[in-house]
DNA sequence: ACTTTATGTCATCCT
DNA sequence: GGAGGATGACATAAA
């Protein structure tokens, strides 16, 4: 019966979805709560063949928390989930566009947090494969938390509430083709989520930041008796009404207005120069002029294009009759737009607008981040306030930082920052228009203005460094990033790159386990090469590695045999071992080619005999033992190599020993003091041959051991250095994220000091500033491309 | 009975 | 060209 309810709903499903393709529109819910049964012949011909279990989506699925992967009622809740959602996106009529809506899902334990991007080819967030080399640790522990990778596909309108939407139907077609995309997409989620975030930063601080100079312009007075005559100098200086007589234009025609900053550097007491010259210093970005020709203004226009624009722009120009501040402004402008230009090698045409969102839906605790792209338009409208947490939002996406240079709205998430975010729906729009009009607005994430608390704003990796780690690494710099963002120290953080190693397929430094077989296993073949370190000479003479005599008589009860040590191999078998560990051994010291055999005779063929007798392996001294009654001369056939027992047949008149271990020279010397026939010389050649043979095989396999310990040492040391270079990283996203804070409180700087011709403030949220290789320009935020060109081509030049 | 591991041996190549 | 080292392949014993 179950299997048939089954097969009912998935057929009706898409029963429901074949008659919705050709025009015809069915309450489907109705249909699925009545069950109607009419329609079961039709239903119980597609199978759940038909529809794969995909538990991609079904993690993605905001019900899907409650059902354990392994569930029996999975397959069937999945696939009615799903079906169900296509059939609901049919409502909407959604013609293909090229933009690109990536959405991020973040989830606390009750609020969730989803933020949209859009703009650019849907195709560029499908394309996972360059996303495929993450760790396997992180992926699995994200699949392992269930619910925690709260991951949605979800369509625009009613859906951006979280409710389960199927993604468009290309994304939908390619998740439906394979079930092992959960990695992949958690990857691609994991990374993508991580550049929302920052995205979603900035739409936080925009709100707060309206709000802010909203208060702020209602306090007129106070802010005039507080700026003194520094207001009144920044007019003069400024000459602002001047210039905007002359530039400033109707917000109709797009013109723009030129503005004169340079006095604004006399209030900022910035040291932006200083960490613009060590992020110079450290990183390697491209030239100024390079710069100046390739500004962010280009980007602009690229992204900008697809928007009309019905406002103006007014470039904000500096005087040099005012430079007279302590630093050169300009200066830092060229420098901030240079740090611009890394931005612009490397981030898309796109524009972005960030959504942070609320899924009611979400109750899993458990979870802790999660990201979801799609291919979706997200209505402003459907922006809903919500308190977030983006504590997590720590990213070394340097790429989509850079673009958004400066945008005053940022300033408000820093407000709320530390603990929640508030967004309200109401700038969605602008924020929209301003991301589309400039990836430039976002440049830098603005700092926290109200909190000593950690920094929530994600340490930014300029593209450059991301191309020095692998993408396999993201997660592992991610979790890095993460733990300095958390107020990690670099210890700490050193410590968690080792734990991050340690999931590696080698994981070689096991010794912070005690209780690991490494540690057991290394004493046990530490103590079998003290034993079989002594020995000397084998059964057949032969020295070194080969198994052991004297030594091991006193290790034969206890199991430790032979100069080549079981034990140690193992060891190396085991990738788990700290090969730095076994350096101290001695006989792996002397691997290459360390011919010990080479040492002089110890002792006769008779006394071997008789030590060997004595003194043999633990398996001979259960044989001597049960054999202690028989003649000696069997046991000491017994115990005798082949070579022995043939020489002994031969009545050959010397010991093994002597004709393997001798010197070419001596040894013929040996074969002329005896008269030996053919086959007694044959069969010393022999024994010799085979007795060197032997021990070359030996130091053969002792080489090779040692050569896998030389490879896994290498991969250590490079481990090592991986974990150095992620250090200098977050030292360097540090550094990058001060310069931000620096870039935005001039940014506040400018915007508290710019005065209209009626002497009213410059609202953030209807203008941003724009940057380009000519100057500032100061342009309103619902200008749209094609009129934001036209004022970028008519700014001056910012004058000092 | 089967697998794994260690070791010996042979063939071959090279010095 | 022989001696011997290096090494892959195989055999065998032991666990």
């Amino acid at each position: 019966m179950l299997y048939l309810k089954k097969y009912f709903t998935e057929g009706l499903i898409q029963f429901t979805i074949l008659l919705s393709l050709i025009g015809v529109r069915l309450d489907l819910d109705t249909y699925l709560n009545n069950q109607l049964p009419p329609l079961r012949e039709i239903i119980l011909g597609p199978s759940s063949a038909y529809t794969q279990t995909q538990f991609h989506n079904l993690r993605n699925t905001l019900d899907g928390y409650g059902i354990h992967p392994k569930s029996v009622d999975l397959d069937h809740f999945f696939t009615t989930r799903r079906l169900l959602n296509q059939v609901r996106s049919l409502d909407h009529l959604r013609v293909p566009s090229t933009e690109l809506s990536a959405w991020l899902v973040h989830r606390d334990p009750e609020t969730v947090v989803s933020a949209t991007s859009q703009s650019g080819p849907s195709i560029a967030l499908d394309n996972g494969g360059s996303l495929e080399d993450v760790n396997n640790s992180e992926a699995s522990a994200m699949r392992g938390a269930g619910g925690a990778s709260e991951t949605t596909y979800s369509l625009s309108g009613e859906d951006s509430l979280g409710a389960v939407a199927p993604e468009d139907s290309q994304e939908q077609g390619e998740r439906e083709s394979s079930d092992d995309l959960s990695k992949e997409d958690i990857d691609l989620i994991d990374i993508l989520w991580r550049q929302d975030i920052d995205l979603g930063a900035g739409r936080e601080v925009f709100n707060y930041s309206s709000r802010q100079k909203e208060s702020e312009a209602d306090k007129p007075n106070e802010e005039n008796e507080e700026a003194g005559g520094r207001e009144e100098s920044w007019r003069n200086g400024l000459n602002l009404q001047a210039v905007q007589s002359l530039t400033h234009v109707d917000g109709e025609t797009g013109e723009s207005i030129p503005v004169e900053l340079t006095s604004l550097g006399a209030q900022t007491s910035l040291s932006l120069q200083e960490c613009l010259r060590l992020l110079e210093a450290t990183f390697p970005f491209g030239e100024e002029p390079e710069f100046q020709a390739t500004g962010p203004t280009s980007q602009l226009r690229a992204s900008t294009e697809e928007t009309p624009s019905t406002s103006q722009g007014i470039p904000l120009q500096a005087p040099l009759s005012q430079s007279d501040t302590p630093l050169d402004l300009e200066q830092q402008w060229q420098d901030i737009m240079s740090i611009m230009e890394l931005q612009d090698m490397e981030v898309n045409n796109t524009a972005v607008n960030v959504t942070i969102n609320n899924d009611p839906n979400n109750n899993n605790a458990s979870n802790t981040e999660s990201a979801t792209i799609g291919s979706f338009e997200l209505p402003r409208s459907t922006l809903i306030n919500q308190d977030v947490s983006l504590h997590q939002a720590s990213l070394p996406s340097c790429s989509q930082d850079f673009p958004t240079l400066f945008n005053p709205e940022l300033d408000s998430t820093r407000v709320q920052r530390p603990t929640l975010v508030r967004l309200s729906s109401s700038n969605s729009s602008n924020i929209n228009s301003t991301f589309g009009a400039t990836n430039l607005t976002r440049l830098f994430l603005p700092p926290p203005l109200n909190s000593t608390t950690n920094l929530t704003t994600t340490p930014v990796l300029p593209d450059p460094f991301s191309s020095l780690l692998e993408e396999s690494m993201l997660d592992e710099i991610s979790l890095l990033d993460l733990a300095m963002e958390e107020g990690f120290s670099q210890d700490q953080a050193s410590q968690l790159e080792d734990e991050l190693d340690s999931d590696s397929g080698l994981s070689l430094d096991s010794s912070h386990s005690p209780a690991s077989p490494s540690n057991s296993e290394t004493s046990c073949s530490s103590a079998a090469s003290s034993s079989s370190t002594s020995a000397t000479f084998s059964e057949e003479g032969a020295v070194g590695y080969s198994t052991d005599s004297e030594a091991a008589t006193a290790e034969a009860e206890e199991g430790a045999v032979g100069g080549y040590q079981p034990e140690y191999s193992k060891l190396c078998r085991m990738s788990y071992q700290d090969p730095s560990q076994f350096h101290g051994i001695p006989q792996l010291e002397n691997v290459n080619h360390n011919h010990t055999y080479n040492l002089p005779l110890a002792s006769s063929y008779s006394e071997r005999s008789q030590l060997s007798a004595s003194c043999s392996k633990k398996g001979r001294d259960k044989q001597m033992q049960q054999t202690k009654l028989q003649p000696p001369q069997d046991f000491v056939d017994r115990q005798s190599s082949r070579d022995e027992r043939r020489a002994r047949a031969m009545d050959i008149p010397f010991s093994n020993d002597k004709i393997i271990n001798l010197p070419v020279e001596e040894f013929n010397e040996l074969l002329a003091k005896h008269h030996l026939n053919e086959d007694q010389l044959s069969l010393i050649r022999d024994i010799r041959r085979r007795g060197k043979n032997k021990m070359a095989a030996q130091n053969c396999r002792k080489r090779k051991l040692d050569t896998i310990l030389k490879l896994e040492q290498g991969v250590q040391d490079l481990q090592r250095e991986k974990a150095q270079l992620l250090k200098e990283k977050m030292e360097y996203c540090k550094c990058i994220r001060q310069t931000k804070q620096k870039v935005q409180s001039l940014s506040q700087e400018l915007f508290a000091q710019l005065r209209d011709e009626e002497g009213r403030r410059y609202s953030a949220s209807e203008y941003f500033l724009q940057y380009g290789p000519d100057g500032i320009l100061l342009m309103p935020r619902n200008m749209t491309t094609e009129q934001s060109n036209k004022p970028d081509k008519k700014q001056k030049d910012k004058k000092k």
